[in-house]
DNA sequence: ACTAATTTTTAGATTAGTCTAAAATTACAT
DNA sequence: ATGTAATTTTAGACTAATCTAAAAATTAGT
C-alpha cells in the first residue's frame, strides 16, 4: 500500500454519498434522529445493511450514531448532503432548459449526474444556467456556500379563496403527478385563481389561462403556490 | 432474487465498461490481440486482476480470450467501447464550448461523464452541441449508430514544404503538449505554412498568423494538420 | 409492570474487484 | 536446442457492500 495513503482525505465513496442524501432528506428538519429503517426503505436495502453502513460514517465523522437510537448529519454530513443536492438540482435545471427532458424525467439521470466530482464543472454550469435557485420542481438549489434562497410557497389546499397565485413547485414529484400536470397545462409560473372550496371533499375550483377546473384535495395538497 | 433476474439482460458495471474501453483503444487496428501487460499497465492494475477480468469479459462475450495469446473485442464489445467514445467525445465538446473548459482540463471530468447511462441524454446532448464531428482534441465523434467521419489528417513531420495547412487535431493529448500549444497560440483551425524541415533534427519551421517558429520533431510528429 | 410486537444489532456468509506470491507458459539469446 | 527472461495464469487472501437468520433492545398494550 502506498505510503502517503494516510495522508490523503479519505475518498467518500458512491454508496456514502446515497446514505448521507437519504438521511439529509429524511431529516430535513434537522431536529431528532433518522431511524434505520426508513433509511432502508428510502434506499431499499435491509436494516443490517444500514447497521453497518452508518456505523462506517459515523467513524468517518459524517453523522452522529447512537445505538438503537437513529443517527444525526454532523455540520461535514450536512454539506455533503447539500453539495449533493445542488448539484443534483442544477443538473435537473440544465436537462429541462437545454436538453429538452420533461420535469417527470429528469430525477433518474440526476441521480447519476449528481456524483460527478468537479468544482469546476459545477460551478460553471451554475454560470451556464445563470445561477437558477431553482429547480424545475420548484426546489430551491443551494449556492456555491450552500446557502438556500427560500420562497414563502404555500399549498393550493392552503389559498385564500378569491386569491390570485403563480405556481412555483410542487410537493409530490411522482411521474403520476407531474404527468396530470402537464397534461392540464399547469407549470411553473401558470397563474391561478383560486375560485371555490369544496368543504364536503376538500377539492378546490380555480381558474388559469382561460380553463376552469376542479383538482381534488390530493392535487391541492401537492401544488405550491405563491400570492402575487 | 427477483425471478425476473435472469430474464433481464445483464448489467455491465462501471469496471467492465473501462476494460472494454481500455482494450478498444489498445487494439485500435483491431489486427492483432491485446495482452494482458498493456491493460494492466492502462489501467494501473495488475496483469492478475486483468486475467480475471478477461476471463469474466470473454464469458459476457464482450470478447475473445485465448489463454496466454491476449483479448481481441467481438462486435458487441467493440459497440460497447465506440458508445463510451462517443460520450466521452461529446462531453468534452460541451465542456470546451458550453463550460469554458481548456482542453487539456476535459478529460479527466469526461472519464466520468462517459458513464452516465441515459440515451436521451447523449442524443438530446448530440443535438445540443449541434452533432459535433470531432472533439476538441480533434479526434471525430462516432453517431448514434456508431460511424466514424474520418478525415485524412497528417502530422505536421509528414506535411511538404511550402504547402499550407490548418491544424485539425493533435495525436498526444497530455496536458503539458496541450498548454504549450495553447501558450504558442495553436488551437484547432490555426492556418500554418510550412516553411522549412531541417534534416539534422528533423524539426520544423512554420508560420502561422503572423508568427514564425520553429517547432521540434516531438511537437511535428503530434501535430495533425490537414491541407487546404 | 409485564408480555408481545417491533426495531435494531450481531454473526456469519456472499459477491465483485483487487492484491501477492508462486507456478505455468511463451519468447529470446546464445 | 536449451536455459534464462519475460509474460501470464492460478491459488489464496483481502475489502466494501450486501444479505439472512438469530439475538438483543426498545416500544406499546393492557
Amino acid at each position: 500500500m502506498c505510503i502517503f495513503v494516510n495522508h490523503i482525505a479519505a475518498m467518500i465513496t458512491l454508496t456514502e454519498e446515497n446514505y448521507i442524501k437519504a438521511i439529509y432528506h429524511l431529516g430535513k428538519y434537522g431536529r431528532d434522529m433518522v431511524n434505520t429503517n426508513a433509511i432502508a426503505e428510502a434506499l431499499d436495502t435491509k436494516a443490517s445493511s444500514v447497521t453497518d453502513m452508518v456505523k462506517k460514517l459515523s467513524e468517518k465523522e459524517y453523522l452522529n450514531y447512537k445505538k438503537y437510537q437513529g443517527v444525526i448529519l454532523t455540520e461535514k454530513g450536512n454539506s455533503v448532503a447539500v453539495n449533493i443536492v445542488r448539484k443534483h438540482r442544477l443538473w435537473e435545471v440544465f436537462l429541462v432548459e437545454k436538453l429538452n427532458f420533461t420535469w417527470d424525467e429528469v430525477h433518474e439521470v440526476a441521480e447519476h449526474l449528481e456524483h460527478i466530482r468537479s468544482e469546476k464543472l459545477i460551478d460553471e454550469l451554475d454560470a451556464f444556467l445563470e445561477f437558477p435557485s431553482y429547480d424545475p420542481h420548484g426546489d430551491p438549489i443551494p449556492d456555491k456556500n450552500g446557502k438556500f434562497k427560500n420562497i414563502d410557497k404555500i399549498a393550493l389546499s392552503q389559498c385564500e379563496t378569491g386569491n390570485i397565485y403563480t405556481c412555483v413547485g410542487v410537493k409530490d414529484t411522482s411521474s403520476h403527478f407531474l404527468k396530470y400536470l402537464d397534461s392540464n397545462q399547469i407549470g411553473l409560473g401558470t397563474v391561478i385563481e383560486v375560485l371555490h372550496k369544496e368543504p364536503f371533499d376538500n377539492s378546490v375550483k380555480i381558474k388559469f389561462n382561460t380553463t376552469e377546473m376542479v383538482v381534488s384535495q390530493n392535487v391541492a395538497k401537492n401544488l405550491f403556490l405563491k400570492a402575487v
